[in-house]
DNA sequence: CCAGACGTTGTT
DNA sequence: GTCTGG
DNA sequence: CCAGACGTTGTT
DNA sequence: GTCTGG
């Protein structure tokens, strides 16, 4: 799973790395990325590519209300394409979400040992995000969840799962606004070649979503 | 047909 | 135990 | 994901 | 909105 994450690189190096013009607005480098907060992410709106936030944590369209979103902050790769709630967002919005690098938890016998998992290049990179708008009233939300695979060799130590990281060369492929069948994105996803990561342990500061500080990012000594 | 769920992970 | 907040 | 709250009524 | 279960 993926429930927290990092974006600490700057906001040049996103601009050049992923070819966008122009600025970003409200931007600052984060840390400690938790589920319910904006996440920086791209989508191709048939024109441009665009930056922006979204809020993590998926509220469909058809929600009666936002509560759902809590939940829904992974989507399985493995089934989205059958699901109701995913197929027509795989078809039709998807998105990139920046990261440079993700937290997962290792159980110990009593104990996590949070880790900090980055691309060995240690550049910033993208998670293959859906997206969905909803809307009451004179309310709109605009929501996204980030998909999820079987955890490869080296992530397997860790955990069961992990995110589903884009290549650099797949990253305009999986936003081209292009109306694409479910089925040929969940073998698009399943034929992706898994970066190489690396990883270490970091301070259990991680744990409180509060400390969005660069301590989280930091290699724990001993 | 209508009603009711629609999600993930981890744990039990 | 379950929900909310970060 | 983890941390932390989770309730009411009446009184101050 | 769309799918599943009854």
């Amino acid at each position: 799973m993926c429930g927290r994450f990092a974006m600490s690189v700057s906001e040049l190096e996103i601009l050049q790395e992923f070819g966008i013009e122009g600025e970003i607005p409200d931007f600052q480098p984060r840390f400690n990325i938790a589920p319910g907060q904006k996440v920086l992410t791209i989508i191709h709106d048939g024109n441009t590519k665009r930056i922006g936030y979204l809020k993590w944590g998926l509220v469909p369209s058809w929600a009666k209300d936002t509560k759902i979103g809590y939940k829904i902050i992974n989507a399985r790769s493995e089934s989205a394409h059958e699901k109701p709630s995913f197929k027509k967002l795989l078809a039709s919005k998807r998105c990139l979400i920046l990261a440079d690098s993700f937290y997962e938890w290792k159980k110990q016998e009593s104990s996590k040992q949070p880790k900090r998992i980055y691309l060995k290049n240690r550049k910033v990179f993208a998670f293959a995000g859906l997206w969905d708008k909803w809307q009451l009233d004179d309310q709109q939300l605009f929501t996204c969840t980030i998909l999820t695979r079987k955890a490869n060799n080296f992530m397997g130590k860790i955990h069961e799962r992990m995110p589903v990281i884009l290549p650099k060369e797949k990253q305009d492929d999986w936003i081209t606004p292009i109306k694409r069948e479910p089925s040929y994105m969940h073998d698009f996803i399943e034929n992706l070649q898994i970066e190489e990561l690396d990883a270490y342990n970091v301070s259990d500061i991680v744990n409180s979503a509060k400390n969005d500080c660069k301590e989280c990012i930091e290699p724990l000594l001993n």
